[in-house]
RNA sequence: GUGGGUGUAGCUCAAUUGGUCAGAGUGCCGGGUUGUGGCCCCGGAGGUUGAGGGUUCAAGCCCCUUCACUCACCCCA
């Protein structure tokens, strides 16, 4: 029979690495509950018509990415390619605009994508995300800027580096890009086939192009920053000073044109130099139609994604997390075996990490079995033990032995290892 | 969806131009120590060399097909 194996692109996170995790996500929200964001958990699946309005219909990840299925009932359903979508699904119908006018939340979870993976790349991966709902003000853009920065450094990580940009909004974009097709049209013929494709479907990523011929057009080409109205002008201008003021570093990156439709004015980027071609560690922006366009109140809104295997894969080796028991029981033939079996579970409803082998092997591969499982103590319950009543405390490490009377040995070894 | 690379023991990898090549290290189990871990020594289990077909006296090695993994493109976290 072939074995059963996880599905493409779908990992599953081992004992080793669990830890890693765990300590990524304690820190976030450590982090993100000081800046006032508050956990919010939403479903993974939603319906289809959720991502397909707000992501855009056009966008790659609507239009070959998404892992839709029909339900029984034939309503059409997919697995989350992202969160934002969700979040403000569950902001509008929980009426969460009308209790307070600024909403700050932030989740985590599993996304799902159908891509060819790659390195850093998966069809089921993970992303913590934040969402600040209701602030328009480039404050806001900063703080959640200056936020994630501070997140990754939090976590160790140095060299990254921060590009931002402004989008635009639904005034300027327009022209903005009508002004890049024009230009384009103009060298078309220059132009690899890809990019040829996407002046008409697409025509701000030939920006990120990376074919040479596609990069020396681009230089030319007319740059957002040129088209900004008043509005987006000096909202852009604000954000710029404010992340000098919080001594952050950035480079404006007037090429950095983002896949989801819904941005508008500020977006941004952390990248790293150590992970291969997929080195984009975050990513964000303003998005102040998408709430309405959704339904919702016309409400401004700015988050962000970081994605989880990326991170921890920049993270530094950490050794600490070694697993640990605090104590070993080898117990001895039948008898032996009994009592061990009870005292173990004693132990563990007392608060101490005790462990056992059920099989009644020989002493040392008991004590083997201990070692492997770092534990501090071994107890030694044979024959000759319950004869006299007692058993063998041993301290792993100094070597030490102790008798111990049988008689009350729980709270006695409690109070032994507590103590230590 | 397109292209490149790689598939040998649980893990990391060896195996001259195709010719006893199915191995090592590590891990696991056991023994050396009739009841005491780590170090050392000895032994054992574990592989239809991803799968299927072909060429050949002979294939882990060459050819074809297929699957898986991986990297890159597209795109994104």
């Amino acid at each position: 029979m072939n074995k059963i194996t996880a599905i493409k692109g779908i990992k599953d996170i081992l004992p080793a690495d669990a830890p890693v995790w765990h300590k990524v996500e304690t820190v976030a929200r450590d982090i993100f509950e000081r800046f006032g964001f508050r956990e919010i958990r939403v479903p993974i699946m939603e319906k289809t018509v959720l991502f397909q309005r707000s992501i855009g219909e056009t966008t790659d990840i609507v239009e070959k990415e998404m892992y839709t299925f029909r339900d029984r009932d034939d309503e059409l359903l997919t697995l989350r390619p992202e969160a934002t979508a969700s979040i403000i699904r569950a902001y509008i119908e929980h009426n969460m605009a009308a209790a307070d006018s600024i909403v700050k939340l932030f989740t985590f979870g599993p996304m799902f994508r159908r891509e060819r993976p790659q390195k850093g790349r998966f069809r089921q991966f993970h992303q913590i995300d934040v969402e600040l709902f209701g602030d328009e003000t480039p404050a806001a853009d900063a703080e959640v800027i200056f936020m994630l920065i501070h997140f990754f450094e939090t976590l160790g990580l140095n060299q990254l580096s921060l590009e931002i940009n402004s989008l635009g909004c639904k005034a300027c974009r327009p022209q903005f890009s009508k002004a890049v097709v024009d230009f384009l049209k103009g060298s078309e013929s220059s132009l690899c086939p890809d990019c040829q494709r996407r002046i008409h479907t697409n025509p701000l990523r030939v920006f990120d192009c990376k074919v040479e011929d596609c990069a020396s057009v681009i230089m030319d080409a007319p740059l957002i920053t040129e088209y900004l109205c008043t509005d987006c002008d000096t909202h852009f201008a604000s954000v710029k000073s404010l992340l000098a003021d919080l001594k952050m570093s950035f480079t404006v990156n007037p090429k950095m044109v983002r896949g989801l439709d819904y941005y508008t004015k500020t977006a941004f980027e952390v990248k790293t130099g150590s992970l291969g071609a997929q080195n984009s560690l975050a990513g964000g922006g303003r998005y102040d139609g998408l709430v309405s366009f959704l339904g919702g109140p016309q409400v401004p809104g700015i988050g962000f994604g970081i994605g989880m295997e990326r991170l921890i894969a920049c993270l530094p080796a950490d050794p600490a997390g070694k697993f640990s028991t605090d104590i070993f029981v080898a117990a001895l033939g039948a008898p032996a075996q009994k009592i061990g079996f009870r005292l173990t579970n004693e132990l563990r409803r007392a608060g101490i990490s005790a462990a056992m082998d059920y099989s009644d092997k020989s002493l040392k591969s008991q004590m083997k079995r201990a070692d492997r499982q770092n534990s501090s103590y071994t107890l030694i319950i044979g024959e000759r033990e319950i004869e006299e009543n007692r058993a063998e405390l041993r301290d792993m490490n100094t070597k030490q032995q102790q008798s111990l009377p049988l008689e009350d040995i729980c709270p006695a070894l409690v109070k032994i290892i507590k103590k230590r």
